[in-house]
DNA sequence: ATTTTACATATAGTATTACTTTTGCTAGCC
DNA sequence: GGCTAGCAAAAGTAATACTATATGTAAAAT
């Protein structure tokens, strides 16, 4: 039950595979993040696909399709389909961001993720607390609760953490900070992870005055103290995601 | 020749079609981007889209299955296929950007997206300076030139410029930054476009000096001097890209 | 020996048709 | 009035056949 990255599933709402499409998009896709389709190497063909999946070409090339909108893949006629370098991935897509945290990322992309995570989440606590509505105070108070009173289970509290921190991407009122919930959700995740790894058992504690001091300041529209708020969470993240994992090595 | 949109395509290398998948894409996504589907409509059905571009329904739904990766558009049955809001769009894809860009984006989402290019572009320049080879030096002298070389012509001047920020991009070292160089393109070619539209004839005096700051700065290795010569670039873009357009108030 | 040309071939691209599954709506039953 | 069954519209899936494209190879020309 509880496998590496059902709490990823739990929280980006993919249980297994809705149709045949995610199924196959998302068994490629992990494919690809994991390494067992290498980068540069061309994909197994059409009718080799439609065997191993199961499915008809119809489905597969669509699956193909998303793929390459996720900038994964590229198909050429008599060439087969290419896997990207990992330059041209969407790595801002939610699906994409999921597949490589299930694959288990390498230290070098957590210090880069990390790297982005707190220029963006500071920039985007600053403009949250001047432009939040009151409807999103109340919603980050709401979240901000059950981030308390689920403090023992990692997977809601990991909910109230993410929730809490999409509020403040929706208050930014900025579009791109917006389409950054799933960077922000990676974030959440990896440092829960990391810790349910750990053993811990109380996932709150730590970081509880921080978010409270954010809240308070976002409410309060002291666009200052907000950023010092959401620096201190996002440095107290830093040392749980960047810490040396278990040496599994990773199965690709 | 000159209608609006060319430089984008120029720099995008999306040329017209090169086959019919893309041209069903960029119709559609194009038309969302420009509010002819509306956000929340549903779009026309299958046999009425196979119709419309004479494609067949294994093109038109492997076209929607690309929109639907970007987050444009989500099927269900029984209901059809419905344009997404924006919060849902993956504003850090390239083809969305392009799409919005050619729709012509209203004021709002220029301010946006200047305020996260600012932020994004002033990190990016600290870590090239600090991150850069040997080889990416070079890269950002021959472009530095090729700027000036193309002074005069609006299009090889952008893309000069473009290449230039995403050599910098590169030279960051961290994949996020390098997956923001649609962000890039946008900013690079929203700036010349709105200076073409009033008449400039040579487009690379203003920041000149700043570019060259810039890429001494990289070369150097001085983060700080690098950053401030990035944000007097931004600063010198923001006035052009926010400023009152022609008031055709737009096509859609 | 090298380059060019042309062809065979493998692969994705496209078209067509038919059938299945999902789900919103409606009408009928409790 | 609310629940239930079934109709129907739309997307989902399958199977097949044909077309376009680009790679590799071998023959032909230099």
């Amino acid at each position: 039950m509880s496998e590496p990255g059902s709490l990823v599933r739990a929280l980006s709402g993919r249980q297994t595979a809705r149709n045949y499409h995610s199924y196959v998009i998302s068994e490629v896709g992990l494919g690809i993040a994991s390494g067992r389709f290498a980068i540069g190497s061309i994909l197994p063909n059409d009718a080799e696909m439609m065997d191993t999946f199961g499915v008809s070409r119809t489905v597969l090339r669509e699956a193909l399709k998303t793929l390459e909108a996720k900038g994964l893949v590229e198909a050429r006629a008599k060439v087969g389909t290419r896997v990207l370098s990992r330059s041209r991935w969407n790595l801002f897509d939610r699906s994409v961001l999921g597949w490589i945290q299930e694959a288990g990322p390498d230290a070098a992309f957590l210090a880069s993720f990390v790297e982005l995570r707190e220029t963006v989440e500071l920039q985007t606590a600053t403009l949250a607390a001047s432009r939040r509505t009151a409807e999103q105070v109340r919603m980050l108070q709401y979240w901000l609760n059950q981030r308390e009173a689920m403090a023992a289970m990692s997977e809601p509290y990991a909910l109230a953490e993410f929730e809490f921190h999409r509020i403040l991407c929706e208050a930014s009122q900025n579009p791109f900070l917006r389409a950054t919930s799933g960077l922000v959700e990676f974030g959440v995740v990896q440092a829960t992870l990391v810790r349910r790894a750990a053993g811990v058992t109380e996932f709150s504690s730590e970081k509880s005055a921080h978010y409270k001091d954010l809240a308070n300041g976002v409410a309060s529209g002291a666009s200052v103290a907000a950023a010092q708020a959401m620096a201190a969470i996002l440095t107290q993240d830093r040392t749980w995601i960047l810490s040396p994992q278990r040496g599994d090595g990773g199965s690709g």
